[in-house]
This record gives structure tokens, C-alpha cells and sequence, in this order.
DNA sequence: AGCACGCCGACT
DNA sequence: GTCGGCGTGCTC
């Protein structure tokens, strides 16, 4: 009797085994889909592992209902990549399956043996081969090797022949040039030159910046054998990207984001990650919590492929790596077609509310440059790192202010669907119009979102033409494209919004870019306050000034002072690198330790008070000092889950697997408790 | 993740 | 008396 050990798209660990019915066994492999029971009454598309005719002792063994895959859809080296990421980040195989795969692909349909027939098939996407056409679909391989690449300019050519040289000796070479640099070209160049060789090329961006500027401009160069991979595409346009890469002749570039690292590539010779500092590659909830940048690292040292971080603020990681020699590193210090980086203006909002002179969230200052810029016919971004319209609601007579009932924040005002509402789970109620609490009607709202700031410029500037870029506004991938477009085209002078603009987007007629509130991003409670406020001033800084003019970029503050101001000033990376990574040997953080959090989750607070701190001294009597703990979350209740966490910090000396081990056993022992049963209990490594 | 089983409130 | 609320436990 044969069986075959799969994997499950739950969050079950382990695998899986189910009898292999004799007349099937022709039909499968490892990597291939198989229909199975699963529960029940459900039927699941599970994935085989392994084959092999060991009986299996004491489970209710079901058998495989049918093939699904005639050939495989998953690739040995994915299998074991899916392992490493599991074992790593602390997860199961088949949380790993549920993020690697489109969606279609886990629900059991046999879409490989048909083609689709997609109403409207999108532009950037072909039909799908049928995978079991073994080779019948006639190669064309000797298509034009290198395509017309835009001349480099000298400091470019510099920088590509620099990497090349790094790659010589290191796989992983970090780009670190300004703002408008032109990094983009050089990628083009090395992706040509991989092509050229029959190698495939994996871009991997940031989530919200996939823009039709770049795949616009990639396809400009590189035609149809470009494949775009990207979550807010359809399930079927990514099915589609993932069969075509199984296909006799899949796209030679694939541009993605974090998720496009478990593509099935065959012959992958190039990892650009571009924007590398970029939070969004690191998966945060649903697990697995994986660093799409790390990942792809591992997967390029696998098939021995050449790995490109690029961008103008590397994340201190990476700088760490390049500066003690892990990685290659390559400067690129001057702004393609020498545009002069802009100048910034430091705003004291402290004084200037003391003195009364503030309007809103406006100095005068902001509204003399706005009134100037607007008068030349150019073009303004203003940056806020809040959405909504008020971030608080406050009774004035007795102090109230409406909080979600489901998790510990105050709830936001949304003027526009005149609701307040959570940032967090989504509840939404109505705006009170007096205060339950003591029947006062003076209710007062406090705090400025992007919806007030473009209400407030209206009022200021009726003319201007303003489009708001938040996640309320770029809900469809549509939306989003509109609304960079119409800026784009000058249909727009300002544009008001949170992270989003400050994203790589180049813009070449905007010349005044102002941040709002600088101070949000510096009093967080986390060690990468600073090194993400540099990071965000910095990229949202490079907006301005992409032609002739210098730019200006004004940078409100309540905190003038601090060292950090000036270090975004004289764009000094390496003072405020030096200076962060004192602070963080001396204090223990990454990258001189690794750390993992163990989160807490449970309905009851008593319970997870106690919980929590049971948790903490099982850990401390196995790690000591090297146990942080335990403590609240900066949002502490979400979706009526309490939330605790427990830091661990673990030298680089220490082996792995042990810690793991450890952190499983200590999980099952607490869960083991009846009272603690119900609780959730996971791992976050590397967190961010 | 589903989907069962299993023990406590408002209904014909 | 039971219909159904969702807490808890299992799925090869």
C-alpha cells in the first residue's frame, strides 16, 4: 500500500497522511494536488509532500478522491524554501501553503486542465498554458537577447560596473543612492544583461507603489516578456502568472510584491528589491509573518542567484550587513541630471501655536510657500500621517471621548460618510450630537486627518485643485491609478495624503512638499522611531524639486531641536545610522540581537493578565535575562481580544532550533492548562 | 480555518 | 418543553 503525506492550506502542524488508491498512484508526485477529505464533510486540495508506503499508526486514515495536478504546480526547491519559512518564522506548512498560493489554486478546482476563458482578459496578463502540455507549446527562446536599455549616465555606469565587480565576491549587493538618482535605469541594464543570459528576473517592490510608472516604464523596455504579480489583481490574473511561469515559456521578469517570492521559478538569476526598506515586505498578520526581502535572499542563494537592495534610506539591517562586509555596497551619491536635492525649512510649531499664529494645522510660513508655488502654476504635496477627519471626539464639558467597543482606541471622524470610525476593526457608528455620559451637546473634535487638511486647504486656496490619497480614497486599485495620474498629467495642484505619496513616485512639477505633523513619526515607542522618521522624511522630502528648481520641502515640528531634525536637513544618513546603532548595542537591539515576540491573545483581561505573566517567568526560567515582558501593545484590545506580549532577546551565538523548541514546549505546557485553553498564543521573529 | 458537539436563555 | 447562542476541540 502507498501513501502520501500532505500538506493542508490550515493552520494545523504537521502533515498529513492519506492512503494512495493503487489505480492513482501513476498519476502523482510530490508537488502535485490531490482532492481529499478533510473534517467532516469537506473535501480540501491538498498538496503532496512525499510518497511512501510506511503504514501510519493510530489516526482514522481517509484515501485520495482524485488528481487534481497531472504534473506538478509546486517545485522541490519550494517545498523546501516553504520548510526554511515555517521553521524560521515559527509557523505551519500550511499557513505557509495558504500565502504562497492564489486562491483558486487552493480551492481544489482542476483549473490546470482547461484554459480559462476570462470574459476580458487583462492586457498584462496571457491565457494560461494548460500545464500538462509538456513542452508542445513551441519555444521561442531566440527572441532579440538585449533589448534597448536607456544610456547610463557616467555615475551610473560607475555604480552598475561597481555592483557587478561586488557580485563577483558577495550575492547580495546594496545600492544606496539619493532620491532621484536614477537607480531605475541601472536595474533595467541588469536585468537586460541577466535576460541576455537566459536567466529570470524577480523585481519585488512595496506593496502600495506598484504604479504603471515603472512596469510602464519596464515594459517599455522589456516588452511582453514582462509578468505583473500583485495583490490587488484578481485571483485569476495571478493563477494565471503562476501556470505561465510553470509553462514551457514563462515571463522572463517578474515584477511583484512581497507574496511573488513563492512563484515557481526555473531559472532565476536576479533579485532586485527595490524601496528594501520598505515595511510592507514584511508580512504582519495572518501568519506566515515572513521578510519578503530576507526570503528572497535565501531563495537567490539557492539557485545561485544575484541579489540588488536598492533604495535612498536603507533599512539599518541592511546598511549593517553592507557595512561589515555581508553584503557588497554601492553608493550612488548624485541626483540624475544633477537636480539639486531640495531644501528644507525647519517650522517651530510649538512657537508659532504659543504665539497663536497657527491656522489649523498650517503655519503661515506653509501658507505664504503653498500661495507662491500655486502662483508659478507648480505643483504641491502635503504629507499627514493620519487618515479621516479628526483623530478625537471630545465631550468639553466633562472630558468623554467615544472609544471603540471592540478595541482599546478612540474612534476616528470620517466627515465624508459622517461616521466615527476604528482604524482598526472596522466598526463604524454615528456621530453623537450630545455626550452620553452627561448629556453635554459642546462636543469638540481635535486632531487633524487628511480629510481635514483638504477641507482646510479648500477653504484656503478655493481654486486649487486637491485630490486626497489615503486608504479611503484608493480602496480599488482604479481609484489609486486615477488619482497619481491626474496629478501626474497636472490636472491636480495638490495632493494631500498619508505614506502613500511618499512612495518613490516621481512627479516632475512638484516643487514644495510639506510635512505636516513631523512629530507623530517621533514619538513612537519603538526602538526604529527614529530610523523610520529619517527613512519617511527622506523619501517624502525627494518629491520635490525634480526639474531645474530647487525644491522646498517644509517640515513642521514641535520639536525643532532635536538632533534628528538636523540630520533630515543635511540628508546625513550616516550620522543618524552611527549615532542609532550606539543606542542599540548598548541597549541590545537588531541587529546586534535577534528578537522574537511572543503574543498573547485572549478575551478575558484577567486571564491574560495572569496568562502573560505565567508566560514570563516559564521564559525567563529558560532564557533569564534575555525575557522582556510582559507588556502592552500600543492598541492593547483588538476585535475584543486583550493583547500581550512577551520580548525575548536572543544573541546571534545562540542555535535556533533550540529556542524554538523551547517556545513550542512552553506554548504547549500553557495551553495544556484548562484555564488557558482558549487562548492564542504566536510567535512574530524579526519583528518590525 | 471550518464544522461538529455541547451546555444555558427566549420562544410556540 | 426545544431552537439556537457561540465556547472548545478535532481534522489523516
Amino acid at each position: 500500500m502507498r501513501y502520501a503525506d500532505v500538506v493542508l492550506p490550515v493552520a494545523v502542524p504537521g502533515l498529513f497522511t492519506y492512503a494512495l488508491p493503487e489505480d492513482l498512484q501513476p498519476h502523482v508526485q510530490a508537488g502535485c494536488r490531490v482532492l481529499v477529505p478533510f473534517g467532516a464533510k469537506k473535501t480540501t486540495a491538498a498538496l503532496i509532500v512525499r510518497l511512501h508506503d510506511t503504514e501510519p499508526q493510530g489516526i482514522n486514515l481517509k484515501a485520495i478522491i482524485s488528481v487534481i495536478d497531472p504534473k506538478p504546480i509546486i517545485l522541490d526547491w519550494q517545498l523546501s524554501l516553504w520548510q526554511w519559512i515555517a521553521d524560521y518564522y515559527m509557523c505551519t506548512l500550511g499557513e505557509v501553503y495558504k500565502a504562497a498560493l492564489p486562491a483558486p489554486l487552493k480551492k481544489g478546482k482542476a483549473e490546470s486542465r482547461r484554459r480559462r476563458t476570462d470574459p476580458e482578459p487583462p492586457a498584462d496578463v496571457v491565457l494560461p498554458m494548460p500545464i500538462d502540455a509538456t513542452g508542445s507549446t513551441p519555444q521561442t527562446a531566440d527572441t532579440p537577447a538585449t533589448p534597448a536599455s536607456p544610456p547610463l549616465s557616467p555615475a551610473q555606469q560607475t555604480a552598475y560596473e561597481a555592483i557587478n565587480t561586488e557580485w563577483q565576491s558577495r550575492n547580495v549587493c546594496l545600492l544606496h543612492g539619493i532620491t532621484s538618482s536614477g537607480k531605475t535605469e541601472i536595474y533595467i541594464h541588469l536585468i537586460a544583461d541577466a535576460i541576455a543570459q537566459g536567466q529570470q528576473v524577480l523585481y519585488l517592490l512595496p506593496e502600495i507603489v506598484l504604479t504603471s510608472q515603472l512596469t510602464d516604464r519596464l515594459r517599455a523596455v522589456f516588452g511582453q516578456r514582462l509578468g505583473v504579480y500583485h495583490s490587488k489583481y484578481t485571483d485569476s490574473q495571478r493563477t494565471a502568472i503562476w501556470q505561465r511561469q510553470l509553462s514551457p515559456e514563462p515571463y522572463d521578469i517578474i515584477v511583484g510584491v512581497r507574496s511573488s517570492v513563492f512563484l515557481p521559478f526555473s531559472r532565476l538569476g536576479l533579485v532586485i528589491v527595490d524601496e528594501e526598506h520598505e515595511t510592507t515586505f514584511k508580512q504582519q498578520d495572518p501568519a506566515p509573518r515572513y521578510h519578503a526581502r530576507n526570503v528572497a535572499i535565501l531563495l537567490a542563494a539557492r539557485m545561485r542567484a544575484h541579489v540588488l537592495l536598492g533604495t535612498a534610506t536603507p533599512s539599518f539591517e541592511s546598511y549593517f550587513n553592507a557595512r561589515t562586509g555581508k553584503y557588497g555596497l554601492v553608493r550612488l551619491t548624485e541626483r540624475y541630471g544633477n537636480v539639486r536635492l531640495p531644501r528644507i525649512e525647519v517650522v517651530n510649531v510649538k512657537e508659532l501655536r504659543r504665539k497663536r499664529l497657527m491656522e489649523g494645522a498650517f503655519s503661515p510660513q506653509l501658507l505664504d510657500a503653498m500661495r507662491d508655488v500655486l502662483a508659478r502654476g507648480e505643483q504641491i504635496i502635503l504629507f499627514q500621517n493620519r487618515r479621516g477627519f479628526a483623530t478625537q471626539t471630545e465631550c468639553r464639558t466633562c472630558g468623554w471621548v467615544p472609544h471603540c467597543p471592540h478595541c482599546d482606541v478612540a474612534l476616528t471622524l470620517h466627515k465624508r460618510i459622517h461616521r466615527l470610525t476604528c482604524h482598526y476593526c472596522g466598526f463604524t457608528t454615528d456621530i453623537p450630537t450630545r455626550c452620553p455620559n452627561c448629556e453635554g451637546d459642546d462636543l469638540r473634535q481635535t486632531g487633524f486627518g487628511t480629510e481635514r487638511i483638504e477641507d482646510d486647504i479648500h477653504t484656503h486656496f478655493p481654486e486649487a485643485r486637491i485630490a486626497r490619497m489615503d486608504l479611503d480614497t484608493t480602496r480599488s486599485r482604479q481609484a489609486y491609478e486615477t488619482i497619481i495620474h491626474d496629478f501626474a498629467q497636472g490636472r491636480t495642484d495638490i495632493l494631500v495624503g498619508t505614506q502613500m505619496v511618499t512612495k518613490g513616485l516621481d512627479f516632475e512639477n512638484v516643487s514644495l512638499v510639506a510635512i505636516l505633523a513631523a512629530d507623530t513619526m517621533l514619538n513612537q515607542p519603538d526602538f526604529r522611531a527614529w530610523e523610520r522618521a529619517f527613512q519617511m522624511m527622506s523619501q517624502v522630502a525627494g518629491r520635490a524639486g525634480r526639474r531645474q528648481r530647487q525644491g522646498l520641502v517644509m517640515l513642521q515640528t514641535y520639536a525643532p531641536d532635536l538632533p534628528l531634525i538636523a540630520q533630515v536637513v543635511a540628508n546625513d544618513y550616516d550620522a543618524i545610522y552611527t549615532s542609532q546603532m550606539l543606542e542599540r548595542r548598548q541597549y541590545a537591539f537588531p541587529p546586534f540581537i535577534r528578537l522574537i515576540i511572543i503574543y498573547i491573545k485572549h478575551r478575558s483581561q484577567t486571564v491574560i493578565d495572569q496568562l502573560a505573566r505565567e508566560a514570563t517567568i516559564d521564559l525567563q526560567h529558560i532564557f533569564g535575562s534575555r525575557v522582556l515582558g510582559p507588556d502592552e501593545p500600543p492598541v492593547a484590545r483588538v476585535q475584543s481580544l486583550y493583547i500581550r506580549r512577551v520580548i525575548l532577546k536572543i544573541e546571534p551565538t545562540l542555535p535556533l532550533t533550540q529556542v524554538h523548541d523551547h517556545l513550542y514546549k512552553v506554548r504547549q505546557t500553557l495551553l495544556a492548562q484548562h484555564l488557558y485553553s482558549s487562548a492564542n498564543i504566536y510567535f512574530d521573529v524579526d519583528p518590525l
